[in-house]
DNA sequence: CTTCAATGTCGAATAATTACTACAAATGGC
DNA sequence: GCCATTTGTAGTAATTATTCGACATTGAAG
């Protein structure tokens, strides 16, 4: 018998996830966790097929979730299942070694495939997303960064930039505290950008109170 | 036989949605609809008893959204569906008429709760929010300010704009978002910050973290 | 019923930010 | 050591964002 372990917050989804599961696989065991804390607990007592994870998911929201799993379970097949804020961010999710990527509007046709695929075969990844990940891969990425703190990508400078604009100083600001042009500040910003692979300041925050120590 | 429209843009959570509307009535008839456009569509076609509408709904996302409704069906009965990163700002929607609130991460309790009753009495708001509704209509601005939550100063539309761009979405992004103009947004920013004492989004961002529920 | 402050909305002018492009110096690999 | 990157830095042109002033609505207070 199958069995999964959804992790999500939302009660809504986690019921509908699980019907689909039931509805999809028989005979199957679904166990729902709301937290991380409830997952890591529930990996301890018996053994998943499939995870399903929510990216947001309160006590986790971290790579490391990925090798928490893992510790426990380490054959598990865990499929992140992202909200679209997160849609950027939960790349790295994959490359912290989740088998699967789905996200949370995807129609329930997609849900369905990902969550058969996942069972069968042990991975599902949409065309779209794999690209993206070829992109991200393929191009600036160090060793440092792909196992575990993308910050470590930066030089040093966009790093002393982006510490100031995590802080909320604007590019004509910080132009002036470094003695900059303020077109330089900004072609700093844009490689952090693209170095973290994210789009706005807000995201860059958060990164940086993810990973700056 | 009841008649229930669900409006959502999540196929999980509409998926949801419908199993717990299927399992608590009947005979019932269950339509979805996965944007506004289609959801006034609907509204068009058929008569119904209740309406659960995600807040966030691509082509919505407005106040109108009510009055639209009530133009095709004066006697419906509207939920609010909101995520928890509305629920600030979902309290207006009450304002605007509609019968009832309930948020996206509830427990499944509350859900199935809110559904029947809505059902029944055509009504449903938690205790928290007829709470937090008092403190809004009642006396505001200053006084509410002065005694904790900040983001009870900001009005309707503000709420909106401040949800936005806490998420990082851009001035002109969001411009297309609510239908409005670039000048339109920027003046509300300056006046979100005039009003929260800040300058710039990520003290913004803290602050709708901390104050936000 | 009048009045005033708060709200929702915008246009014109002005300022700030980004997109590209570029290029020399530092660095890393082989 | 030589070649390919990466890094630090800018300029020009194109986009976006902000300022400021305006104006119609609305709701509360008197």
């Amino acid at each position: 018998m199958k069995s999964v372990l959804v992790s999500e917050d939302h009660a809504i989804v986690r019921f509908g996830i699980t019907a689909i599961i039931k509805d999809l696989i028989h005979p199957v065991q679904v166990v729902e966790a709301a937290d991380f804390d409830e997952t890591i607990r529930r990996l301890s007592e018996a053994a998943f097929n499939l995870l399903i994870l929510d990216i947001n998911i309160p006590g986790g929201n971290n790579l490391q979730m990925i090798s928490a799993v893992r510790l426990r379970q380490p054959d598990i097949s865990i499929l992140i299942f992202s909200g679209y804020d997160e849609q950027m961010f939960g790349i790295n999710y994959i490359q912290a070694g989740a088998d699967g990527y789905l996200e949370k509007h995807a129609p329930e046709e997609e849900i369905r495939r990902a969550i058969l695929t996942m069972i069968e075969s042990g991975k599902y990844i949409t065309p779209g997303i794999r690209t993206r990940l070829m992109e991200h891969t393929g191009h600036h990425r160090l060793s440092a960064s792909q196992e575990g703190n993308p910050l470590l990508a930066l030089s040093g400078r966009e790093k002393e930039v982006m510490q100031l604009l995590a802080r909320g100083m604007s590019v004509m600001n910080i132009s002036r505290t470094l003695n900059l042009q303020v077109t330089t500040v900004s072609t700093y910003k844009g490689r952090i950008f693209e170095k973290l692979n994210i789009t706005n300041v807000i995201e860059l925050a958060e990164k940086v109170r993810l990973y700056s120590n």
